[in-house]
DNA sequence: CGCAGTATTGAAATTTCTCAAGCCGAGTGG
DNA sequence: CCACTCGGCTTGAGAAATTTCAATACTGCG
């Protein structure tokens, strides 16, 4: 996959890779996904696409742009639990689970696929192959998850580099990146609902990493300047993103 | 489900009764999980079940007792992720993801059992009714993980509380309390490894809720004294955990 | 040019941790 | 039966980290 292959095909195709990262797919199996029935939808920045609490009859593919996890405390603010990147299906977990614990917005614009519910559960039903890649794809999620559990009750410096290492080793692995940057349209503050810290403190842990020569982050754009470095000092493994089997 | 069943059932009609709670089952997917091979195994307080890095070939199905799932950190430290109670299948995840990205050891001593992951997988691939059930438990977990992301950037108290809103809410909802407590066997420390705070925190913690005689925590034993109290600090709403639907 | 959102800075206020010591209860061995 | 030990709990106080508040730049865009 690169950059290239994802801006040109189209939504089935991506599709049909990403659920054949997480299994192999017969030609059958490949065929039955393009006949999935969908829908397109575009949404812009800080545009809502599910609610907590609704009860979604679709599930969300990106196919280019960002979404964002989040939980809504009694407070208003927010919690980011994660980000997504095209080729994520970031609500898988609505054909299962019927009430949305939690909201997905868009970050930058985005270009979406809707797949509603119902075929694709009549889909999974016939060719379990896929059932277990869209099974495991959300286990991966959980592992996400669980390491984020982890890495935010560490040292401000490392949970920022850590978050930063995750963004560009899937971007990365998803042929998203160019050069040494990735696309990650947040601002200081979302950053930090999304650490659990202040805004001061992300920007001081930024200032940390760029005196370090370790990247930069400007604009809605990382850039990694010593991957080796980074790595070091997020204490970044990628074992939990279980890419190669 | 109460205790009583609990205790004298065996582990394949406790695996039934779990399994049918995330998934409507037939007589057929019943009588398919119970002709599932599996051995029993026992576990002492502190000792591992799995660790990171192991390619387990089996998954674990509690049948009494505790098992938790932690990081471990480069430091030594380690990294409680989660706490799971009999019923609870805390690897299943492994069936598809063959690198364990954390640990698993016993809390209590507990008795288990192991369903090795070919004859299982094979009865999956089979049966999309038990595929999709399981599937859904695993959501469950992730949503769970979300959950504690967002609770562990929240005050000491409102954090604590949530915890124990969480596991008084899940053994009940399994019929593991008696009266107004359920069996939560870790120490002080181990609250604070969970919770990414210091002990003497969570020691300061625990003497608020005593004070607001919301709870009390004592000896590996939770007793809620005042629920809404309880939940009302906590801002605990169970909707995470999706039980009815 | 000027606005709005974002980023940066300094400093005070607060939270949280670390360290160090004492306490308590259960189990052990004299 | 009692002293002892061990692990876990509790307490206080200084040190360190973090947040909050307030003010000042910066940037892209209309």
């Amino acid at each position: 996959m690169n950059t290239t292959e994802f801006g040109n095909l189209d939504a089935l195709e991506l599709l049909v890779a990403r659920t054949g990262y997480h299994g192999a797919l017969t030609a059958a199996d490949k065929a039955a996904i393009r006949s999935l029935p969908f829908r397109l939808k575009t949404i812009d920045p800080g545009q809502d696409v599910v609610r907590q609490g609704d009860h979604p009859n679709v599930s969300v593919f990106i196919i280019s742009g960002m979404l964002a996890r989040y939980h809504t405390l009694p407070s208003g603010d927010r919690q980011y639990l994660s980000f997504h990147i095209a080729g994520d299906l970031p609500d898988v977990q609505s054909l299962f689970l019927k009430v949305m614990d939690h909201s997905l917005c868009g970050l930058g614009p985005s270009s979406l696929a809707l797949f509603p519910h119902a075929p694709l559960k009549k889909l999974l039903h016939r060719r379990p192959s896929i059932c277990f890649a869209l099974w495991r794809l959300t286990l991966t999620d959980a592992a996400i998850f669980r390491q984020a559990i982890t890495n935010n009750s560490r040292s401000h410096v490392a949970r920022l580099a850590h978050l930063f290492c995750e963004q560009y080793f899937r971007a990365r692995e998803n042929g998203l990146t160019t050069a040494d940057s990735c696309y990650f349209p947040v601002n200081q503050s979302q950053l930090g609902q999304a650490l659990g810290m202040s805004h001061i403190s992300v920007n001081r842990a930024l200032q940390r990493l760029r005196k370090l020569k370790l990247c930069e982050f400007r604009q809605g754009t990382l850039t990694v300047l010593d991957w080796p470095g980074l790595v070091r000092v997020a204490g970044f493994d990628p074992l939990y993103l279980h890419v190669a089997e």
